[in-house]
RNA sequence: GGUUCCAUAGCUCAACUGGAUAGAGCAACUGCCUUCUAAGCAGUAGGUUCCAGGUUCGAGUCCUGGUGGAAUCACCA
């Protein structure tokens, strides 16, 4: 909340005290924005407070109104709409508040709150390379870690890798029966491309010998049960949990190979992690666990051995955590990986960013979690994501209509590459800057597209028209920022301090005022976009505050006006929006340019 | 079939958690570069917020019932 917001409010407070002898509390209320057709920043609803005032709403909101017209210097003016009280704020009020964002480079800074957050995302599979989903993930979780830091947490950015399993043993063997030895080298596909062909060469290996055996005579799903393929790679399973010295060196060295794949898009993500869980390291754990929750009579074992909870009081149904013959299943893993978790680095909150497919799974988990009276269960969350659909319907990666995210991250940076030209932006910039600059720009076009919309929500994409970089976009929030860089060059050329003297600026003009209200809402939607988990609310503020400049831009000029203490202030305002832009930016992962 | 989520302009998304005449971008049309970056600005047009009821001063938002779509309900992960 903006110091005006509260101090506002701490106003109304007063005048209900003063004029009704209520006793208003302070976080029971919040002002609104004022529509653009009336006069006013902010508006107070009089509606709920009617039995209080015992007046009609006109009356109660022109009773408020003039109270704090008289009593305040904060309040210069007010009008009364129906029910509705807007208030126009003393324009010294928001020179003032100006001043202070000005002046101070931490503006909107949070204090620390000694609470530790960790954020679970990424959480690739090792058989293929990342996609479009996986990009939507990993910005958000990415963005969300940024945002929480941002708001005085401190942040632990975890990746689960998910590097074992039957899906492993496909590519493995796929890979065995008809690699012929070729390596990212001899081929010189990148590691992570590599294996995600010998996935897609199993599955098709595959489909041909159920059909086989279907031809044959045989029941489908006998088929996909007895395929030698199936049967194969179930056999792999087993020697690599068995620690077979070949399958197991094959094992390291596939990997290997899409750790490097990872690494590098990774870095061309501009994404990092503090920690990385294997769950080749982890898939054993929670078997205790079981035992604790037999002896707590959490769990249950039935007549085959195999453990369940029953979780029906919770409408979640009776499930499953250990197999009759005593081997994990998914969620005996995450119980166990939820407490290393939490002994790794004893958090407040942990986030996990996973699809909403899994919403039932997080539920289970979460439920038996607290069940088993863990104490940080309370601060465990599910931040689930819509998935990203393509106009064609949903990506299925075995059937090859997905968006590769290292080849579109490269079209992006072709793009901005092939706009930068056509605009004639690149002259004056080495080749070097040029290159840095249409990765900047196109990655930015990308996460922003990406971020801007609620997290919760599905989502679609589409290749031929979806990144645009006009309008609503990374790369127009990006141009306002290098144009008010170019101001600031200017300024600096010619002198001009960005201290200007409150007590000098006697008016504002409409399009100032406007973008001093705008700067003021930094904080309480940082602060909002971590309680909701949502970049979206960062996303929308800046561009909002984008496009508030550019109006004031093509309205008021900077240089070209007499008052030379306007002049101070316009740059100084200017400066404001910069840093406030660059920050929110930052806090989606977007570098923004100088120039462009 | 059970459970959960979704449905807003031609398209992609907002709507500060129940507030005023539902807003942006894209696409279409009209203006604005001899002055700080036109990746910009200003304007026109575009809506039965899926349908039917209900709750109240007030509903896109909450409740009930439909319709349409998605996910999930594995001794898969």
């Amino acid at each position: 909340m903006s110091t005006i917001d509260s101090a506002l409010k701490t106003e109304i407070v007063k005048a209900f005290q003063q004029l009704f002898d209520f006793e208003l509390s302070v976080d029971s209320f919040s002002l609104q924005p004022t529509r653009k057709e009336f006069e006013g920043t902010h508006t107070l609803v009089v509606f709920p407070y009617l039995k209080q005032t015992r007046k009609s709403p006109e009356e109660s909101g022109k009773m408020i109104g003039e109270y704090l017209k008289e009593s305040s210097d904060l309040v210069a003016d007010y009008n009364v709409v129906k029910g509705f009280l807007n208030l126009s704020v003393a324009e010294s009020a928001w020179i003032g508040v100006l001043n202070e964002i000005a002046q101070n480079e931490n503006f909107g800074d949070f204090p620390a709150r000694g609470q530790k957050v960790m954020v679970e995302f990424s959480s690739p599979n090792t058989n293929k390379p990342l996609h479009l989903g996986h990009l939507r993930n990993n910005f958000l979780g990415d963005a969300v870690s940024r945002i929480l830091e941002a708001n005085g947490f401190e942040v632990m950015k975890v990746n689960l890798v998910n590097d074992r399993g039957i899906h492993i043993c496909k590519s493995m063997l796929a890979y065995q029966l008809f690699g012929a030895g070729e390596t990212p080298e001899s081929s010189g596909v990148k590691g992570d491309h590599l294996i995600g062909k010998y996935y897609v060469r199993f599955d098709q290996e595959y489909k041909r010998e159920i059909e086989g055996l279907v031809h044959q005579g045989m029941e489908a799903e006998e088929a996909k049960k007895q395929a030698p393929l199936m049967l194969q790679a179930q056999e792999m399973l087993k020697k690599w949990e068995d620690g077979d010295e070949e399958v197991v060196a094959l094992w390291k060295k596939m990997n290997g190979w899409v750790f490097d794949g990872f690494d590098a898009s990774y870095q061309t993500m501009g994404i990092d992690f503090d920690k990385i869980y294997y769950e080749s390291d982890t898939y054993l754990l929670g078997k205790d666990i079981i035992e604790e929750g037999l002896g707590s009579e959490v769990f249950f074992k039935k007549e085959d051995g195999s453990v369940w909870v029953d979780l029906t009081k919770e409408k979640l149904d009776e499930k499953l955590v250990l197999r009759g013959d005593g081997t994990s299943v998914y969620i005996t893993q995450d119980m166990g990986t939820c407490d290393l978790k939490h002994q790794d680095f004893p958090f407040e909150k942990s986030v996990y960013v996973v699809g909403n497919e899994q919403d039932y799974h997080f539920k289970v988990l979460f439920s038996i979690m607290k069940k088993l009276g863990r104490d940080y269960a309370d601060g465990l969350y599910h931040l689930s994501y819509g998935m990203v659909d393509l106009p064609s319907g949903k990506m299925k990666s075995r059937e090859g209509t997905v968006v590769d995210a290292d080849d579109l991250m490269q079209e992006m940076f072709d793009t901005a590459e092939k706009q930068t030209r056509e605009l004639g932006k690149i002259e004056g910039l080495t080749e070097d800057e040029a290159q840095e600059l249409y990765r900047t720009l196109g990655l930015g076009a990308l996460k922003y597209f990406l971020l801007k919309v609620d997290p919760k929500k599905r989502m679609l994409f589409n290749p031929q028209e979806s990144i645009e970089f006009q309008g609503n976009t990374g790369p127009f929030i990006q141009y306002t920022h290098a144009r008010i860089s170019a101001i600031l060059r200017r300024a600096k050329g010619l002198d001009v301090s960005t201290k200007f003297d409150p007590a000098k600026i006697t008016s504002l003009l409409p399009k100032e005022l406007e973008l001093i209200h705008k700067l003021t809402e930094y904080t309480k939607t940082v602060d909002l976009a971590a309680e909701e988990y949502s970049p979206a609310l960062i996303a929308q503020y800046v561009y909002e505050l984008a496009k508030t400049y550019n109006g004031f831009y093509q309205d008021v000029p900077i240089f070209n006006e007499d008052n030379k203490e306007a002049v101070k202030f316009r740059v100084a305002l200017s400066q404001s929006v910069a840093r406030l832009i660059r920050k929110s930016m930052l806090l989606l992962g977007i570098h923004v340019p100088e120039r462009m």
